[in-house]
DNA sequence: GTAAGATGTGACCCTGCGGTCATGTGACCA
DNA sequence: TGGTCACATGACCGCAGGGTCACATCTTAC
């Protein structure tokens, strides 16, 4: 946690701070970057940043709270009552903000990137046990159930299309961002449409049921 | 590429220069990797270092080509007539020795993770414009195949199945050597199995082909 | 034996890092 | 006016990094 003193700062100022530092984290990654960098930018001494923050790791945890704040805000209305829709639509959902959150603030995004890269870096462990724990068990709980209604084959490896399916959200919106568009529009619904009836029917060509999925 | 004084030593003094090299890289990444370290731990001269190689760059990229070297070796006879096999006959076989590899070279594999993690830094770029443009095409050429064959829907997105085929191979890897096992071993064809009939079915419930993939 | 060339060596250079601290400054209160 | 307290400052510290270089030591050839 930043000190009193930070806190204390003139609003512009903090968001002064706060940008640079985002910058620096999106361009350098956790060890690279530079305070001296971050202080320059910003145009306060160096001196005053370890009046504001313990230290670097004080800092990014801080910026990492922000965006995960920042980030229940895109969370779909849907997702409240998880019981009443199915597995799709709350993945859908799901995407959807995950994708938007990126596409509008592509820093943070990096940051993220950067953070997921870096899984053997002792900062990781420091982030992720603030906010990793439930991310697996949450697509276990989403399968099981699913499995219970009907709505997915009941043979899967749990386990293993959890971890799958949280982890093919990155590469959607890596692909989303690296191919197809920077920003969150029209074209972001269809990639997530084209990703969700490949999750139910799969791409093998002999299955009645496919192309339900796509309506483009 | 690393200087002729390199190559004119024994060959047990470089083999142990390069694995001592392979164990720092795979355990620091490219920035945070030592010079320092790594002649200490061969004990060698840091002056010994720079006649063997031009910097540490030199060396991190002739790592990779021995490691692209050794990978080709995994690779399945059947890829040698890709036009003879289906489409999931012949990604089971890219995903095999893909695995095989990573479990066999686990040391490599981490610096490949660690390398892919990091692609804004500079040296992704100069390892990728080695190796990698070939990786997508390779894929999109395959499902375009797959698909005037009949084996692979014609409706899906050729350029995004291609990125999510090619990216998911890592996940799987990642999957299996987390939470399966730390060795190539029978799990390891169940687990690609299973992602095999996931590719080609889905999970979706209504799919009367489904199951058909997975004979465990 | 000795000259020449290839190899080996580690002290040393510069740079930038995260982090500290003595000192300065200005607002507020008595 | 003087004291106090929160905040600002940048020179400075120790350290580790990559990279260099003058010199020592081996190998080979005549």
């Amino acid at each position: 946690m930043p000190k009193d003193t930070f806190f204390n700062l003139p609003e512009d100022k903090r968001t002064l701070i706060c940008d640079v530092a985002i910058h620096e984290f999106a361009e350098y990654s956790f060890d690279r970057a530079s305070i001296n960098r971050i202080v320059a930018k910003s145009g306060i001494a160096k001196g005053s940043f370890y009046q504001y923050f313990e230290d670097k790791q004080d800092l990014f945890l801080y910026l990492m709270q922000l965006a995960a704040e920042k980030k229940v805000n895109y969370l779909s209305p849907l997702m409240h009552n998880p019981d009443q829709h199915d597995i799709f639509t709350l993945i859908r959902e799901i995407y959807k903000s995950a994708i938007q959150f990126a596409a509008e603030n592509p820093e943070y995004a990096e940051i993220s990137k950067k953070l997921l890269a870096n899984k053997g870096a002792p900062i990781y462990r420091e982030v992720m046990a603030d906010s990793f724990p439930s991310a697996y068990m949450f697509f276990e709980t989403l399968l099981e159930n699913a499995i219970a209604r009907g709505e997915v084959r009941a043979d899967i490896d749990v386990k293993m299309f959890a971890y799958m399916i949280a982890s093919m959200n990155t590469l959607v919106i890596e692909y989303y961002t690296k191919y197809v568009a920077q920003h969150y529009d029209k074209k972001m619904l269809e990639t997530i449409e084209k990703f969700l009836d490949f999750l139910k029917y799969g791409i093998g060509e002999n299955n009645s049921e496919s192309q339900k999925g796509v309506k483009l």
